[in-house]
DNA sequence: AAGTGGTCTAGACCACCGA
DNA sequence: CGGTGGTCTAGACCACTTA
């Protein structure tokens, strides 16, 4: 019998055996797509309780190191615990550089169909009619505009673009809030352009001039698009921060 | 008493009491700081065991609304199961709009007095000695570089340095592997700049060109700043590009 | 039908904490 | 000290899966 003293140090029981569960899987005794001893059979091992087997199980799983499956059993997943870094944040808002109290100065909107320049950011609605509202974002205490913004908005979605003059709403939030639907994914695409005319005008700032363009897609459920935002902030007025940090996906305390 | 029915439908009755929990706190019954129920109390409110009574508290915690402590209580954190859209690699070279497979060419390196300009971006460091090493990254399959990086170490990592030349490794890879030190926070500083002439010279693009300039700060355990990359890229070679989803905290299933 | 994980009970002892 | 959550046992029935 292997049985575990009562309290071993102080280090409960289920993380003593969690812990050589997860020594077996760092060194292959148990390969990905293989199955773990079952309950009873851990119970037996380890002279434990199937409380206590549960227990170091889930912390497996809560790892996302294996998965469980009633009638199956206890599948590997994963060798390692996957490290990740993170971003998070609360409020899509927190990505754009400004605080929500941005105001949103309207200067032209209308419906316009997509192709050629607007073909290569939106390949897959080409050909269709989108809403789009251009301004430019004003925030407290400077008198020139911190960002350009081009919005374009799927058919279907007049209700936004309408209610986008009220005030410093941002999109995003109008969708979900008019039309119930939920920002699910946002995908973030960052590069670096010479002002056109058109835009440099609006921002008091030379054509030509560096500035940073910035797509972001906003996608609903089932992936789909609902928006794009093509925003055009120029040089010195702005800083994108972003912190990851490495998650401690520790399985075992 | 308030008994529930065994296996009312199929709803677990842990799942039964969390929903019941998160009404209760959600409608305002249970406000910030103040303690839930103790699972005695539970106990006897739901006629249940305790078995019970935990894993529906457990679903709240796990939720980050409710933390426990064993002679206090159960207090509530949050109002709401938190929304929050996250980004995640699995390896912080996804961050960097190129492969791991881009060789790094040196083209200088020694040691710098943190002053000057250096010290708006490393205020914490005035006055320190630390290395630098300066160069340029080739992807396969392009003639020109696509990006420039001055990478800037903390005393005490001479050892990085040296082995910065001999191939495609990342620099925090190196910090990892010869000291031990994990990187566990990453914060990246995104603006846009008009490209220096030292650098433009290196890069085959003209001076004062637009160019992304992209500072990430490496920290260790204790929040220590191990490392400050300075990238530069040129216009039209590399997109940063991020997606944020948002995640299901469900408490209830 | 036999075995898996999922749920649940009724006990128990413990470390921790506040009064 | 008494009460809290943390750990643990020895049972039990269930739904699900594979054979």
């Amino acid at each position: 019998m292997n049985k575990i003293p009562v309290l071993a140090g102080t280090t409960p029981r289920y993380l003593v055996v969690a812990r050589s569960l997860l020594r077996d899987i760092e060194r292959g005794k148990f390969k990905i797509g293989e199955l773990l001893p079952t309950e009873v059979e851990l119970c037996k091992r380890f002279g434990i309780s199937r409380y206590t087997a549960r227990e170091a199980v889930r912390r497996l799983t809560d790892a996302g190191m294996v998965s469980r499956r009633a009638g199956v059993g206890t599948t590997v997943k994963a060798t390692t615990s996957p490290q990740r870094y993170t971003a998070s944040v609360s409020d899509l808002t927190d990505l754009f550089a400004f605080n929500r109290k941005a105001r949103l100065h309207v200067l032209d909107e209308g419906m316009v169909t997509i192709r050629g320049n607007l073909a290569t950011v939106l390949p897959t609605a080409i050909g269709q009619q989108w809403h789009r509202v251009e301004g430019v974002r004003y925030i407290s205490g400077r008198s020139e505009p911190i960002v350009h913004v081009s919005i374009l908005l799927r058919p279907g979605y007049e209700a936004v673009r309408d209610r986008i003059r009220e005030g410093g709403a941002m999109i995003y939030e109008l969708i979900e809030r008019l039309y119930g639907e939920r920002i699910v994914e946002l995908r973030q695409e960052i590069t670096c352009i010479r002002c056109p005319k058109a835009i440099a005008a609006t921002l008091g700032t030379k054509p030509g001039s560096p500035a940073l363009r910035v797509l972001r897609y906003y996608f609903g459920a089932d992936e789909t698009l609902l928006s794009l935002a093509i925003s055009t902030y120029p040089e010195d007025r702005f800083t994108l921060t972003t912190r990851w940090r490495l998650d401690a996906q520790a399985v075992t305390s």
